[in-house]
DNA sequence: GAACCAAAACCAGTTACATCA
DNA sequence: GATGATGTAACTGGTTTTGGT
């Protein structure tokens, strides 16, 4: 299934009438189209008592949007319904999306996850919803998107904090050895401290020059190189098969001579 | 250009409903 | 069939953005 969208700037026109297989197969989105007040006892399947006791949706005639009339529908449409009919009962109702309408707006999704008001209204008109519902699955989309990317960071920081915990138990043991092994070789004490610093940028420890030389000869093997408690850049949700943006690393280590 | 206002757009949080186990 | 859990469409109220005066 192909959507084809305007994109921003693109084109005037938001249109999608021009594309005669799509509205062929809009007509596979009949099947959840919003009934009409009139509409409502017949048009869903499920067909609860609910809903035909109350009129769902007022018919507000965007079957018939076209020409100049599309700004101005458009802004009464996306004015917020109100849940009380003109007799005061709630009526709000939830209509389940089809599949296909589903899909329909996830692969939309995909191309931008915002709408511009014509793209709404084209949308809206291609799958038979109206613009609100089209605006109201977007909001809710980047929410659960969203929602989906903060549990990816929060995963990412319990891990984060699991590295730091570990490794902040392994330092208290090494610096008690230390400590057992000064008290017990008092030569140790002579050797001079070493300054280690840490690149911001690619977190590599380096010696300062003073210590440098000695700290080569002061035994730091592997197991006492700090540990980056954050070895992977932070990880993003990509909810679409999408490539993340290439790293922009800069190693001003080697730049500076080049 | 700054200040103000109204409308639209957007978001976070919530509610209500459909569906399933 | 009743019930609780879950997903999600729809709503609410607040904030931000945008365009006009």
């Amino acid at each position: 299934m192909v959507l084809v969208l305007n994109h921003p700037g693109s084109s005037e026109n938001g249109s999608i009438s021009g594309n005669v297989g799509l509205l062929a197969a809009a007509r596979v989105f009949e099947v959840n189209r919003l009934p009409a007040a009139e509409e409502v006892s017949s048009a869903n399947s499920v067909g609860s008592p609910f809903q035909r006791d109350f009129g769902i949706y007022a018919n507000t005639g965007n079957e018939n949007l076209g020409g100049n009339d599309v700004v101005e529908t458009e802004r009464v449409l996306s004015s917020r319904a109100s849940d009380d009919d003109e007799n005061g009962f709630n009526t709000r109702k939830k209509l389940r999306l089809s599949k296909e309408q589903s899909a329909f707006l996830e692969e939309s999704f995909k191309e931008h996850s915002t709408l511009n008001p014509k793209q709404k209204l084209a949308l809206a008109k291609q799958l038979n919803l109206r613009p609100r519902q089209v605006e109201v699955w977007f909001q809710n989309r980047r929410a659960r998107t969203k929602l989906k990317q903060t549990e990816v960071d929060c995963e990412y920081l319990k891990r984060c904090c699991d590295t730091l915990t570990e490794e902040n138990r392994r330092l208290h043991k090494e610096l008690q050895e230390l400590r057992a092994l000064k008290t017990s070789n008092p030569f140790c004490t002579q050797l001079p401290a070493t300054t280690l610093t840490m690149c911001p940028s690619c977190e590599r420890v380096a010696t300062t020059s003073a210590a440098a030389t000695n700290a080569r000869t002061t035994n730091i093997d592997s197991t006492t190189k700090p540990i980056n408690p954050f070895p992977l850049s932070r990880p993003r949700f990509y909810p679409f098969s999408q490539t993340p943006p290439a790293p922009n690393h800069h190693h001003h280590h080697q730049s500076a001579a080049s």
